[in-house]
DNA sequence: AGATTAGCGGAGGCAGGCCTCCGGTTAGCA
DNA sequence: TGCTAACCGGAGGCCTGCCTCCGCTAATCT
């Protein structure tokens, strides 16, 4: 997290340092409203820059989306240390929780499931090593599906983030639904 | 199905005739591969004939997706007929495995759940029609959860057939956990 | 304050998508 | 076989997105 694949520094100058902000912020918001296609010409407008500032800072796409996200997915990691005390079956389904309503806002996330690419191996990686040791607590305690693997598990739920739902509560009863298929 | 509201006639002539079926198979193809955002030109192409051919015989995006799926979604009504003497809970499930290996190959059908307007509405009418009768049935015959309606088993579906699988193993897999999970 | 140089941002070239228009072609009829 | 209306298809205008380049601006240092 501190340290990534290729090093996007935060620029020293004042004006600058607010330009890389306000890029990072515009970025964030787009590719959750549209995913990884979100259009770069776009973002810069949102952030109130011209198209060049955002190359300078983020020569390829794949930079800014790294500089957003790689941070984001850390949390994971936190949620999956704060439950791990929990029993299996709660710590597991909080997690999974904590995924979702993490994915919803995110749906470039979910891309990341499937590309191809240095970066996105390692958010997979990331998430990987974050939810699968609860998984396997929670398979070995009986408490879900031996035929099931975590994989599964998060592409399901990824799948039923991108679809659309009428309101907030179905989808939560949808998430509930497909959840409680994995349980014994 | 025989009388859709924009009427659009097949030409009389024999060229005119062939344009109109390859344009119809390419559209068929592009809309299962990109969805409802494929490129008329590509689909030109594809049939191998001038954009300007395309727009003759389907003036709107519309038109033409319409002229597509139309009848396939009418397919959905057939099953729903074929399955109606089995027991409940086995009629429904085998609806819905139909509807899967349906909207998977037809991606544009899934979008069809979510976008405005006539011809889309209509598509759902039929898509409703066909299973509802089924899922009441099942659920009345107390097979499926009281709680879930129809409609969430229609979008938890159609999440999940948007999400990408390592293969057709998982996917299959993943569909049964989650089919499972809205039974009683 | 003045010099230096990092940083700015948009013009512009390229690609691809949408849709219209119209000169050329040809199927079908007599 | 010859005529003619129906049909073809792509050029071209418009738009939006990607990315590069470079003359101007202003933050920072002394």
């Amino acid at each position: 997290m501190t340290d990534v694949p290729v090093a996007v520094r935060r620029p020293q100058r004042a004006d600058a340092r607010r330009n890389f902000d306000a890029l990072l912020a515009a970025a964030r918001d787009a590719f959750a409203e549209n995913g990884t296609d979100a259009s770069l010409e776009d973002i810069a407008r949102r952030a109130g820059v011209g198209i060049g500032t955002l190359y300078r800072n983020f020569p390829t796409r794949q930079d800014l989306f790294e500089a957003v996200y790689v941070e984001e997915i850390d949390q994971l990691r936190q949620v999956a240390e704060k439950v791990a005390a929990l029993p299996p079956w709660q710590a597991l389904s909080a997690w999974m929780e904590q995924f979702v309503r993490y994915a919803v806002t995110k749906r470039a996330v979910i891309e990341a499931l499937n590309r191809e690419s240095e970066m996105f191996r390692s958010c997979r990686a990331t998430m990987y090593a974050a939810g699968e040791p609860l998984f396997t607590r929670a398979q070995e305690a009986g408490e879900v599906r031996p035929d099931a693997s975590f994989d599964d598990v998060l592409r399901m739920i990824s799948g039923l983030t991108g679809g659309a739902f009428v309101d907030d509560a179905q989808r939560d009863r949808v998430f509930g639904f497909a959840l409680s298929g994995i349980r014994t």
